[in-house]
DNA sequence: TATGAATGAGATTTCATTCAT
DNA sequence: TATGAATGAAATCTCATTCAT
């Protein structure tokens, strides 16, 4: 398992440098969403997260630390959030539940996804691995969830098929982000929900229904 | 309905303009595929295109214009050899076979998918709207064929079911050029397409086979 | 009254900006005298002030800030040491020391007389609009001493040959710069003044004269 | 006396090579009234000209070629016209007569004077001195009609003075050119030519007429 | 710890000039 | 003679990073 990436600091006060990293990291996901990682000057960085060029420099190595930072956050975030409150019981229900939590979590932090997915490709090999890896867990916190289903008999699916449906929600749920300008204006993310599970279930479920 | 957006060039010879063009669409590509857009250099550009940076600027702009050039030309060939080979009988056996081909397409394009997805955000505006109006025409060509089919009664669903089913399609095609590192190593596309469609079949096809 | 055009910095030390721009135009006049604004590279005048490329342009925004902060700080000079020593008491005499007064700084700051009147055309609209008002405050300075001597009774003159007069004496001063190759190698500034001033005030005093 | 300057043309048929600069000339002369000689490219100039930018190279060596020949052309047609028009006859009268015809000129092919008095200092150093000597030989049409006079009795003014008030006249016109935007909207150039002419001869002829 | 002025490598773009057709 | 595509040196400007205060 890999070991959590470091990004040096020149600060040694442990506090100062959580909460200036985290006024950074809201800065920078506010200029990245509007402008791109490459278009966002460490300037602008600074000055949106409340401090001098100087300052920024002295809890980070790199511009691209800046986004590796904004990538480990929201992954954490969201791992954590859903790491927290998936049940494994191993129902059908729960997975319900799992999937209408994880799409709720990005319709609140749509702009940090969107910044995530659109600019992570800019980091250096190393982070690029490490942010990779968080990504599949949070593939594996789906395919596990399925699994326990799997396994208790409320769904029949191959292992290969188990991935792909991991995958498939993880993506549909980057879809509300990426693709809302593709559905009805009206549309809530309550029914995205709602007809993203049913076809969903429906397309994994149903060889268990037909047994019935 | 948008008009097509022109990219200056100051040559005049029309084949020339295109045999040059084709030469930077190439190159760009697998530049910006390698680096990114905002990493690759107009210098590289050219010279991947085998010429010199003045040359290349006989033929656009400014670096955005390959970019669109790059986008413009990937989406109009998808479209041409989706439109080219989509029966329109609304059958579903014709929605397995429209599915295998858009597959097929980004297995065989994928580099030139990657970059365009995930670039395309750089695009000035009004070259932005154009792409996405593609983007649009890409999903109105599924949505259509589903539409038929649930017109001619082969599946029932409701229109806002049919947009994102249309999407839906549209995006796990990307995912097969986006994540492929999350599958098993020797999942072939076959495989892919075979996988996909069976669940998205039956969370869609469902109803109308249990009534039978 | 149009308002002083302020060349944006992004230094914010105000004394900084002062002493840098100072070595900026020093620098500049002396290159655009050499070679011309067009030929002059920003790096020339960066590496002729003392300073580096990108310093520089911590100082300025544009190539033609350069010209602008040349020529502004020119008809300031001159009109900050023209306007304090000016009596306004409407005798010839003082128009005969306004003359030499100008003609003078002239003499000692041809250079800069030179770049400015030779270079200023290719400054943008606004700026160029700016630098127009400051010449014609320094033709109004010549006519309304005139203006009063007029209305003392010491020149007989219409308005409209006031103006003239004024633009007159304005322009033989750039001739001493612009022209001095035309003229004898020992003639000196002493000289040119005495003639220019006698020639001017016999064209203009000399009805005054007849009626005595 | 310095050799006419003579600008090589690939072209050998002398009848086009004058057609072609002819057009070249006042396309050019159009385009640096515009845009100021560099900012306007080559490519600019041969398109105004009416042909390529391959065949203006035949007719030109190099961009400032075209600036010679521009300036060239300018001074010539002006001395011709001016010499062509003098009398010699060594009268006050004959002065009136030079002045107006000088004015006249210049009012009438005032973009010409423009552009040459702006431009000329671009030229490369051998052109620039043969278009200084041209100026000269302006100046001593004047120096000479003035001398004439003096001689004739008809003038009392020193050898100092003539030189300056030849210079003087020839500036005096040029004024009219480039700070025709100082004088009253509807000042024209009969008016101009009568205050200027007035006050020249009176600064001029005054001892004279003292004399009487 | 915080600041922000200084740096210079490097990016995009222009354009005079050439030369094959 | 006429054309215009190709060239690449050179120009302007940006911005991540450093370091003295």
């Amino acid at each position: 398992m890999e070991k959590k990436l470091v990004v040096k600091s020149s600060v040694k006060d442990e506090n100062l440098i959580e909460k200036r990293r985290e006024q950074m990291i809201r800065g920078a996901v506010k200029l990245f969403r509007k402008k791109g990682f490459h278009r966002a000057t460490t300037r602008e960085i600074a000055k949106e997260a409340g401090f001098s060029i100087g300052t920024l420099y002295e809890y980070i190595r790199t511009k691209e630390d800046v986004l590796y930072l904004v990538c480990d956050n929201i992954y954490n975030k969201v791992l954590n959030r859903l790491n927290g409150s998936l049940d494994q019981e191993g129902t059908v229900e729960g997975i319900r539940l799992a999937i209408a939590k994880y799409f709720h979590l990005i319709d609140n932090m749509s702009d940090e996804f969107l910044v995530m997915y659109q600019e992570s490709k800019s980091l250096p090999k190393d982070a690029l691995g490490y942010v990779l890896q968080k990504e599949m867990e949070m593939v594996a916190l789906f395919e596990n969830l399925f699994k326990t289903c799997a396994r208790s008999g409320e769904l029949r699916i191959t292992d290969e098929e188990l991935r792909i449906a991991a995958n498939h929600i993880v993506v549909q749920g980057q879809m509300w982000a990426f693709r809302r300008w593709a559905f009805d204006k009206d549309m809530t993310i309550e029914d995205y929900i709602r007809i993203q599970t049913d076809q969903f279930l429906n397309g994994i479920v149903r060889e268990r229904e037909e047994i019935r």
